[in-house]
RNA sequence: GGCCCGGUAGCUCAGUGGAUUAGAGCACCAGUCUUCGGAACUGGGUGUCGGGGGUUCGAAUCCCUCCCGGGUCGCCA
C-alpha cells in the first residue's frame, strides 16, 4: 500500500535523481530530528565522498537544480550545510492524509506487504490445572499484539497456544485428586484448589516415597491411556481452558489453536528415529539420545536414557507440523529469555534436519519480572501475583478514578469505563517498551494511570469523541460537497500540521513494528499522537473557530485523529472509551 | 569458564552511525484554574550515554577490551 509519506519520499527521491548529479545507490533520505524544520533529509557525505565533493557544495548545487512539480508533496528544498532538506506542503499533505483515514476507516495503517504469506505466532502457553500469573501476562500480551500488526500487515496469521498439558506433574495432579477427591466447582476456584492438593501432595511426598511412586504410576497410567486417568486429566485440560478463557477475554485475546504438547505425543518416536536416521543424533553408552550438531551450541537430548522424551523432542515435533499444516513463511516464539539457548539448539538442529529453509524462526524473547526484592516470582516463594488479582486490582483503581472524575455517569458505564482503563493501563506497561528488559515490580508503575499510560491516550480519545458528539447535537450544516474539497487548505496552524503529520506517520509505525516484531513502536506512535492532539486542543479551538468553514475542517481532523487513535490502540489489544 | 541479554537524568524507559541544545514519563518546584472534559497543559535538567582504547570529517550508536547486573550451559519445562 502506498500512503501520502510514501509518495513524498518518492517524489523527494525522483528529484535527486532527476538532477542526474547522484547516482541511485547513494542517494539515502533519512527523517531529521524533530528540532529542524524539514520532513526529509538528504545527507550528502558519502555521495560527496564518491563525487570528490565537499558535501555542502553538493548540497547547495542540488538545492539549485531540483525544482518541485506543481502538484508534489515537496514543498521546498533548501540546502543546510552538507543536508539537502525537504519540506511537506501542508494543504496537500492534509488534503491527503484526511482522505485516507475517511477512506480506509478502521483499515488505515493497514498494509498488503504480507499478503500470500503466513505467520505461525506462539504465545501465551500457560500450564494445565495452574492458574494464569503474571509470568503468563508478558507471552499473551506481546503476542496478541503482534499478532493484531501481523493482520493488519496483511499476513494470513495463525495464532496457537502451545499449552504445557503433559508431563509428570500430572501424575501427582492425578495421584492428589485420586486420595483426596476432586474439588468442586469450576473456574479459578477449582485450579487454585488443585494447586494446593499438587502442593501438599509434592511437600508429603517429599516424607513418603511411596506417594513419589503412586504418582510415577498415575504418571505412567496415562501415557498409556488408562481410562481413570485420562478422564481426570481431560478434566483438568477443560478446567483450565474455561477459567484461562475468562482471563482473555479480559484482555483482548483470541488465539486460533490450542494444540497442547500432548497433541504431539504420538509424533515423538519418528522424531527421535529421524534425527538418529540423518546423523544429526546419536544414542549414547546410558541409552539417551544426544543432538551434536558439531558447532558451537551445546549439545542436548531428544531422549533420556530410560526412554522419556523432553521439552526438545515435543518442540521439534511441533515445528515441523506447523511446517507441514501451514506452510508459513515465519514462525515466532513469544517466550520468556531463559529459553534463548533451547530455541537456538530447536531452530538449528531442524535446519541440520533439512527443513525450515525458507522459514524464518525467531524467538520473541523477553525478560523475568522479580518482585521488589529482586527474587523471581515464584509461588513456593510466595511472591506470585495471579493474572486475575492484578487486572481486578487494576480494575478497582481505575474505578475509583472514574467516580472521582466522572460521578454523574451511569453505574454500568463507570464499570465499562474502569474495566477498558483498569486493563488497558496494565496491558500498556508492557508494550509501551522494549521487551527484553527484565523487570522490577513496581506496582504503581503497572497501574499507572497518567503520563505516557494507557489511560492518557484513551483520554484523549474520549475528547475527541466529546467534541464530535457536541458538533453533531448543535446540528451544524455540513458544507457543501465543493466546500468540503478546499478545508484541507484550512488546517495551516503549526498545531493543526504538527497533528496531521502525525497521522500521517501511523502506516510506517506499523511496518516498523512488524519488522522489528515490536508492538512498543505503535505505543510509541499512539503516545505521540495523543500528545500532538493535546498541543491542538491548547491552540486550536474546533466548536468555536473563528469561521464555520475553519470548523468544519477542525471536525474533520478530529474525526481522523480519533479513527488513527482507535486503530493503534486496536493494534495493542486496546479498547477506547466514549466517555471516561 | 563458554554463550545470550541488559547498563542512557534520582527512578522507569526511547533514541543504535550524522546538523555546536541526547529526548519522554514518574518524582520534585512554580504556573494555567468563569476549560470544545484538569486522567490535561506550560515552564524549570551541572546526564562521566558503565570504564578505557580504536575506526571516522563525525560515535550513545560501529570494532576491540574490561567492569557491573540478569540468564543459561544433557536426562524439568
Amino acid at each position: 500500500m502506498e500512503y501520502a509519506l510514501d509518495r513524498f519520499e518518492q517524489q523527494v527521491r525522483a528529484a535527486i535523481a532527476a538532477t542526474g548529479q547522484v547516482p541511485d545507490g547513494l542517494i539515502e533520505v533519512t527523517a531529521p530530528k524533530p528540532n529542524i524544520p524539514a520532513d526529509l533529509a538528504f545527507p550528502t557525505f558519502k555521495a560527496a565522498k564518491q563525487l570528490g565533493m565537499n558535501p555542502p557544495q553538493l548540497a547547495g548545487a542540488l538545492a539549485q537544480a531540483i525544482h518541485p512539480a506543481a502538484d508534489s508533496l515537496v514543498a521546498s528544498v533548501v540546502a543546510a550545510g552538507p543536508f539537502l532538506n525537504f519540506a511537506l506542503d501542508p494543504v496537500r499533505l492534509s488534503a491527503a492524509v484526511l482522505e485516507e483515514v475517511e477512506e480506509l476507516g478502521p483499515r488505515y495503517g493497514s498494509d498488503d506487504q504480507g499478503a500470500g504469506k503466513t505467520v505461525v505466532i506462539d504465545y501465551s502457553s500457560p500450564n494445565v490445572a495452574k492458574l494464569m500469573h503474571v509470568g503468563h501476562i508478558r507471552s499473551t500480551i506481546i503476542g496478541q499484539a503482534l499478532y493484531n500488526i501481523f493482520r493488519f500487515l496483511g499476513y494470513n496469521v495463525v495464532g496457537d497456544n502451545h499449552l504445557g498439558d503433559w508431563g509428570k506433574q500430572f501424575g501427582m495432579n492425578i495421584a492428589a485428586i485420586v486420595r483426596w477427591g476432586k474439588p468442586a466447582g469450576d473456574g479459578e476456584d477449582a485450579l487454585a484448589q488443585i494447586d494446593k492438593l499438587y502442593a501438599q501432595y509434592a511437600r508429603m511426598a517429599k516424607e513418603d516415597p511411596a506417594l513419589d511412586d503412586e504418582a510415577r504410576a498415575w504418571s505412567l497410567k496415562l501415557e498409556q491411556g488408562d481410562p481413570t486417568a485420562r478422564e481426570l486429566w481431560q478434566w483438568m485440560v477443560d478446567l483450565t481452558l474455561t477459567a484461562n478463557q475468562h482471563n482473555y477475554d479480559r484482555l483482548g485475546v483470541h488465539i486460533d489453536h490450542n494444540y497442547g504438547e500432548s497433541f504431539y505425543e504420538p509424533m515423538l518416536p519418528g522424531v527421535i528415529q529421524e534425527a538418529l536416521d540423518k546423523k544429526v543424533a546419536y544414542r549414547d553408552e546410558g541409552g539417551a539420545v544426544v543432538v551434536d550438531l558439531g558447532n558451537s551450541l551445546p549439545t542436548f537430548l531428544l531422549q533420556r536414557s530410560d526412554s522419556g522424551t523432553l521439552y526438545h523432542t515435543r518442540d521439534v515435533a511441533t515445528l515441523l507440523f506447523r511446517l507441514n499444516e501451514f506452510h508459513p513463511s515465519q514462525i515466532l516464539y513469544v517466550v520468556g529469555m531463559p529459553q534463548e539457548l533451547h530455541f537456538r539448539q530447536l531452530f538449528a538442529l531442524v535446519r541440520a534436519m533439512g527443513y525450515a529453509e525458507d522459514v524464518e524462526l525467531e524467538h520473541i524473547k523477553f525478560g523475568t519480572i522479580f518482585d521488589q526484592h529482586g527474587q523471581p516470582l515464584s509461588t513456593r516463594r510466595g511472591n506470585m501475583i495471579y493474572l486475575a488479582d492484578l487486572l481486578n486490582d487494576a480494575h478497582q483503581r481505575a474505578r475509583a478514578v472514574v467516580e472521582q472524575a466522572s460521578p454523574d455517569l451511569p453505574a454500568a458505564e463507570k464499570d465499562a469505563v474502569a474495566e477498558i482503563v483498569g486493563v488497558g493501563s496494565v496491558m500498556y506497561n508492557d508494550l509501551y517498551q522494549d521487551p527484553r528488559r527484565n523487570i522490577t515490580l513496581d506496582w504503581d508503575r503497572m497501574l499507572a494511570l497518567e503520563g505516557n499510560s494507557a489511560p492518557y491516550i484513551q483520554y484523549m480519545y474520549a475528547r475527541c469523541r466529546s467534541i464530535l458528539r457536541k458538533a453533531a447535537a448543535e446540528d451544524i450544516e455540513l458544507p457543501a460537497a465543493a466546500l468540503n474539497a478546499q478545508l484541507p487548505a484550512l488546517l495551516t496552524h503549526p498545531a493543526e500540521v504538527a497533528l496531521l503529520k502525525q497521522l500521517a506517520r501511523l502506516p510506517g509505525a506499523v511496518r516498523e513494528a512488524g519488522a522489528r516484531y515490536a508492538p512498543f513502536v505503535v505505543a510509541d506512535w499512539c503516545y505521540e499522537t495523543a500528545r500532538a492532539l493535546s498541543g491542538f486542543y491548547r491552540d486550536c479551538s474546533v466548536l468555536k473557530a473563528e469561521t464555520p468553514a475553519l470548523r468544519a475542517a477542525r471536525l474533520r481532523l478530529v474525526a481522523a485523529t480519533a479513527q488513527a487513535l482507535l486503530n493503534g490502540l486496536g493494534l495493542l489489544g486496546l479498547r477506547a472509551p466514549e466517555r471516561m
